[in-house]
DNA sequence: CTTGTGTGGTTGCATCATAAAACCAATTGC
DNA sequence: GCAATTGGTTTTATGATGCAACCACACAAG
């Protein structure tokens, strides 16, 4: 019968795309761990609580979209590691805008524990903003979608 | 037995607190079109493509969760619309950090349709970028989490 | 080398969420 | 009034998730 949870491989939007990758419940949270520098299969496991079977499969699945790799080592032991690509750490901007979101709109904004601060000044970062290609400060009305480009071919 | 899918209700992350209301599969792209100006029930349905029941779901969800709000009309009808909250149109950054994201890391680049301009201009919006209080740019590494001070009560 | 312990998983089973399709009531269009 | 459309709910099948048990390998001690 094919039920088969929907995938949006093929789908032409790039945030259908992109929640293929990220979309799940488990996958933003090992890339915020990652992002302290959790590398570890325990290590993960035990700061998220989460059960080891499906640990097991999300870092596959982020392995396998490029956005996890397996290193060898780091401290001589015999195990391996799970360390961000550079796709991985792209993965930055959203983390940030999905804390914002929190930080602006939660109902109960005293339960969050933590605020991002720039480390030199120890101030809380701005919050994430839309600008033009001329720097123009741009609000979701002022923006619009066009077709993508043809790619043209031989360089330009 | 009570296995439940681990709700983040009561974490203290803001990224957790946000993924329980717009971690699974639907729930942002609803939002995606409710920001093109998608309101009625059979609309969501037959642009995305999902079956009616985990819509009516998502949508009490998302009204719950203060995303969306029902509005009784607009065209004169007896039907009722979707409609973002101020919530919901916070969203946006979230949507462009997840879009451009596709757009500079996406496997398959070509097969995404749409790219995010300027309207005045027509062209593509800048990156998002990370800034202190003071305006300078931040990587990730420039940035680190602080306990959240407390609120002094009676304002200030 | 053998035994014990911790790490890094896999397997089995129960439960939950999702999907497709059928059904249905209220609202419209005619 | 009658048929089609809208906006759902119900039913049923299957995939995903969660927990616990199990297991292989590495490593350390004796």
């Amino acid at each position: 019968m094919m039920v088969k949870r929907t995938s949006f491989e093929g789908d032409s939007c790039p945030i259908a795309r992109s929640l293929e990758a990220l979309g799940d419940w488990w996958s933003l949270l090992i890339i915020r761990e990652a992002l302290f520098g959790v590398r570890r299969f325990g290590e993960f496991q035990s700061k998220l609580g989460m059960a080891k079977n499906i640990l097991s499969v999300r870092l596959r699945a982020l392995v396998d979209h490029g956005i996890l790799e397996t290193a060898p080592a780091s401290d001589g032991s015999a195990y391996q590691e799970y360390v961000l690509t550079p796709k991985g750490r792209g993965t930055f901007p959203i983390l940030v805008a999905l804390r914002q979101w929190s930080e602006e709109f939660d109902d109960h904004p005293e339960e969050i524990a933590t605020i991002l601060v720039d480390r030199a000044k120890g101030r809380p970062v701005r919050k994430l903003e839309m600008r033009a290609e001329d720097g123009r400060l741009l609000s979701p009305a002022d923006t619009t979608l066009k077709p993508r480009p043809a790619r043209r071919r031989r360089s330009a």
